[in-house]
DNA sequence: CGATAAATATGATGATCATCATGTAAATGT
DNA sequence: ACATTTACATGATGATCATCATATTTATCG
C-alpha cells in the first residue's frame, strides 16, 4: 500500500531514528534490518525502497545521529557531568554514538567512516570552543584530551561488571578532565 | 587422529592464541569458529572437544589474553609513548585487548564481562604503581584517568579515516596525557 | 474520475554459521 | 602387543539473516 509522499519522509525519519538507537543499544551486527523495520512500525519488505542495503542504512544512521547537535548549552563543566555519569553510562540507545559505536566503526564501509570522522571533528571543535580561555594550542589539546578520556572512560565503565568499580572509572576520569582542565587554564 | 596429551595442551594454547588476534583484529561477531580453528592449523571438528561453546572461547580467550602481562617495564612515559603511537594504532591484532575489545565485552556472556573486569582492574593497578612519587588518591585518579584517556585515543584514533587528524588525536592525547601526570605530581 | 506509479507487505532464496553426529586413527594403559 | 580411549576430521542440520520477487493497495497526476 502506497503512503502519501509526506508519511514516506516521516517512515524514513522514524527508520533512522529506531535504527540509531538499535544499533547504539545493540552494536550493528546483532540489529537485523528486519528488527529495525519492525521498531519503526513497519516490514522488512521496504527496506529497500529507503536504502541500497544494510551498510547504507549504518551509513546514513551515524549520519544523521552525528548531525544532531550535543552538549546543549550549559557550559563545559555540566557536559563532562552528565557524560561521565551513571546515568549516561546506562543510557547507551539515547547515549553519545560516539561513545556506544565508535569501537565498531572500524569494520564498517568506508562511508560510514567517513561519517564518524566529520561527527569527531565537529564534536572536538564544539568541546575547544567551550574553553575560550585558553590559547589556540592549549585549547586543541584539552579539547581531544578530555573527550578521549571521556569516550574511554564510558567504553571502560560499561564494560565493567563490577558497578563500585564502574562509578569509580567515571567519577575518577571526572575529577580528572576537570584537573587537567583548570590546571592548563591557571598555567 | 588422537594427538599426544602435549600435543593437545599445545594445539588448546594456539586457538587461544590466535582467536586472541582474530578478535582483536575484527570483533568477535566477525570471527566464526571454523576460522579460528583454521587459523590454528586444524579443522572446525575438534573445537567443541577444547570448548564448550564460541562463548566459552571467547571467555577463554579474554582471560588467556589479560593476564598477559603488559607495559614491559621501560617506565610509564615509554608505555604511553609505545600505547599512543600510530604504530600501536596500526596494530589491533597484536595491540592492547582492551583498546580492541572492551566496547565488545558489553555484548558478551557474565564470563566474559568478568574476565575483562579482572584484567582491568590489574591493568589500573599496574599503572599506578607506576606512579610512585603521588600520593595514593592522586596515583589512583591519574591511573584511571590516563588509561580512560588511552584506550579512548586509540579507539577514536582507528575510527578517524584521516591519517592526518588520527595522528593528531593521538599525539595531542599523548601531550595531554604526560601534562596531566606531571601537573599533578608538581602539585 | 481513471490510469499509473510507487510504497509497503508477503513470501522466497541463498549464504553463513554455531553446533552436532559419526568416523578414524593414533596414543595410552595394561 | 592389544584393547580402549580420545582428539580430531568430515559431513550434516537448523537457525538467522541480507537481499530479492512479486502482490497489493493507495496516492498522485492528467
Amino acid at each position: 500500500m502506497k503512503v502519501s509522499r509526506e508519511q514516506m519522509a516521516e517512515n524514513r525519519r522514524r527508520i533512522l531514528e529506531v535504527a540509531s538507537r538499535l544499533f547504539r543499544d545493540k552494536g550493528f551486527d546483532a540489529v537485523s534490518v528486519a528488527e529495525v523495520m519492525k521498531a519503526a512500525g513497519l516490514t522488512h519488505g521496504g527496506f529497500y525502497g529507503h536504502f541500497n542495503s544494510k551498510d547504507d542504512l549504518i551509513a546514513q544512521t551515524l549520519a544523521h545521529v552525528l548531525a544532531a547537535d550535543t552538549g546543549g548549552g550549559r557550559g563545559l563543566r555540566a557536559y563532562v557531568d552528565d557524560y561521565l555519569s551513571p546515568r549516561h553510562r546506562d543510557n547507551c540507545a539515547g547515549g553519545c554514538p560516539t561513545a556506544g559505536l565508535a569501537a565498531a566503526i572500524r569494520h564498517q564501509t568506508p562511508a560510514a567512516r567517513s561519517a564518524m570522522t566529520e561527527g569527531l571533528r565537529s564534536q572536538i571543535d564544539r568541546i575547544g570552543k567551550a574553553l575560550p580561555e585558553l590559547d589556540a594550542a592549549d585549547r586543541r589539546r584539552a579539547a581531544i584530551g578530555s573527550f578521549a578520556a571521556m569516550v574511554g572512560a564510558v567504553i571502560l565503565a560499561r564494560a565493567i561488571d563490577d558497578p563500585a568499580f564502574s562509578d569509580e572509572v567515571l567519577e575518577q576520569t571526572r575529577s580528572w578532565v576537570d584537573a587537567g582542565i583548570n590546571q592548563v587554564s591557571a598555567s
